[in-house]
DNA sequence: CTGAAAGCGCTTACAG
DNA sequence: CTGAAAGCGCTTACAG
């Protein structure tokens, strides 16, 4: 072996064949390689062959950055959220993913930890990255993260959260499920319901905190304050808004507790009083919770339709960027009570 | 307004500042503006407030798809996992992302679902991405699916499942860990452990099954055949196999599960036989599992180190990214028997 | 210290 | 149908 053949074999080893390397193998131009492999123009059929064979030969993978550079649109979308050690949005991605693959996109994962700095951060780096889309769940103070997003034309939808900006939105029903799950315990003689919420900043809350109020008054009965908690969307914010409410004077006898953490929080608090569920203290979960059937008592829950709400938001998206002038979409999708054990029987 | 102020607005609405657009305004060369944002050379300090200036003023943000295609390299990471809603994968990737963020990357996320198409199609995507690193937890046919990526020299590091590759692993101890728990059960006089365990195409199943068999023989007992069962690594997977173990007609006295989801299907199918744990039946579940503690009985488990596998990952593809020669790294980080109410006390 | 110019790997009018 | 050439928005030797 001559040393020009082993630097050759280098060569081939740790660079990658472009559009001029298979351009040359098959005698042809790279417009015409372009065309052949891009799918475009017609191209006469022994060339296109040629230019298969060397695109198969030299293992030729077109280099998306330069196409992207070039079209000035990329194939990925952003999904901004606000943490990934909840359900509701894995459940969510999950069909965001099978709607986007299929479409050919990926994702980009950005995800801020209820940070409004990294909430901003992600967005920034979402809008260098030239995303050709954004799916997201706004944070709190999330009114200017989105602002050079939006500038540029990015095509974007909130998710499960209004944002304060004109784009697309699927949520669900928030107001309903909360209202649904409050008079199935005031049906059960419940009276003093504890109400374990998250924080009122963003518009899941603030429905939630709505619809339980409509049940009350619909009941004719009032909410009592101290009963409603706002607390962070964590196990550790249902677990310690659960012992605050187990440590009144007058215990709740039931609670409704607003996502699958602080879910998982409050039960984790029931347990160590020693209430025994449904007998001394009722519990109902708002959220997707896979857990929530092989719990003992299993657990009525308000369930979302999480595969639904990511295959909508894809959709969207996916509209959205074919059509930057459609109308602004609003969807919101049913919640669904789901009466297991954990209420116990009338 | 004229035609022409109408028609600027219009464009600075749509179209986004380039570097040749800061380099106008500020009266410079492109390449003056490249060296004064993007850190790298001297330049005279007027020079350089001025180029800032402008560059506030027209919002400028460098477009990364055009740095990337001259640089050769980009700032993001690909990961690729069988599915998101398995919780190990979740705490893993947060873990992961907080390493990576702090390095200025990106995460693009592909779920392949156990199926070896959509990873190899995966895989390809972020090959013609170039993603600047690869961290992947690979399915039983993996084999051909990656090789486009080493070949085109991209870092690499597998998580959790050893990869029939030359790259670097970091997973856990899943042999001691699946000893450890099998231990505990003989110790407290169980004989008959149904062990639910993933497919042994890939090493942890392989792994966990040989410390199984180790703990029976170090207790000079054999373990029963018909008492392990391969499935999927999916909450039906569980059930399914959780209903198999307690329809023998010797059913076992204790069920050692794979993994979280598998874990939740066996106790859904326990709860159905009327079962009560740990009185009737013991239970152990091998990986993260968020609501072992919110359950009655709490559960005892072996933890994975679900934070630090991610933490390790992230670093040893950042360390690979920097330099490529360094020998491969075999990391595995320590499970640890958890001992809770599931299996009752001695 | 600064600028003119080349070039990353594609796609796509524009000629022919 | 096909190719030569321009250009996407950057960075970086190379001169000066």
């Amino acid at each position: 072996v001559s040393e020009t053949d082993r630097s050759d074999e280098k060569k081939a080893a740790s660079t990658v064949a472009t559009i001029r390397d298979v351009a040359a193998q098959a005698g042809v131009s790279t417009a015409t390689v372009s065309r052949v492999l891009s799918g475009g123009g017609n191209v006469r059929a022994d060339l296109a062959d040629r230019v298969r064979q060397a695109a198969a030969a030299l293992r030729y993978q077109p280099n998306r950055l330069a196409r992207n550079l070039r079209v000035r649109e990329t194939q990925v979308v952003g999904v901004i959220i606000p943490n990934i050690e909840n359900s509701f949005f894995t459940a969510v991605i999950r069909a965001v993913d099978e709607v986007l693959q299929q479409a050919s996109y990926s994702i980009l994962l950005g995800i801020y930890y209820d940070c409004p700095a990294r909430e901003r951060a992600v967005a920034a780096t979402f809008r260098a990255e030239a995303t050709a889309g954004i799916l997201f769940t706004p944070g709190p103070e999330s009114a200017g993260a989105y602002e050079a997003l939006l500038d540029a034309g990015v095509p974007m939808v909130s998710v499960s959260r209004r944002a304060e900006l004109p784009v697309d939105f699927v949520g669900v029903t928030n107001y309903q499920g909360a209202y649904d799950a409050t008079r199935h315990l005031i049906q059960l003689r419940h009276r003093r319901i504890g109400f374990i919420n998250g924080p009122c900043t963003v518009s899941t809350a603030v429905d939630r905190h709505r619809g339980v109020e409509a049940a009350f008054r619909d009941a004719s009965l009032a909410m009592t304050p101290e009963l409603e908690v706002e607390t962070p969307w964590t196990h550790a914010g249902g677990y310690l808004a659960a012992k605050k409410l187990l440590a009144l004077s007058e215990r709740p006898t039931a609670i409704l507790a607003g996502n699958n953490l602080q879910t998982l929080g409050a039960l984790e608090a029931i347990h160590e009083s020693k209430l025994e569920i449904p007998r001394d203290i009722a519990v109902v979960g708002i959220d997707e919770m896979p857990w929530a059937t092989s719990l003992r008592p299993s657990l009525t829950t308000v369930t979302l339709p999480c595969a639904e709400v990511g295959r909508v938001a894809a959709q969207l998206l996916l509209d959205r960027i074919k059509d930057s002038e459609r109308t602004l979409q609003n969807v919101e999708l049913p919640t669904k009570l789901v009466i297991r054990a954990s209420c116990g029987w009338e």
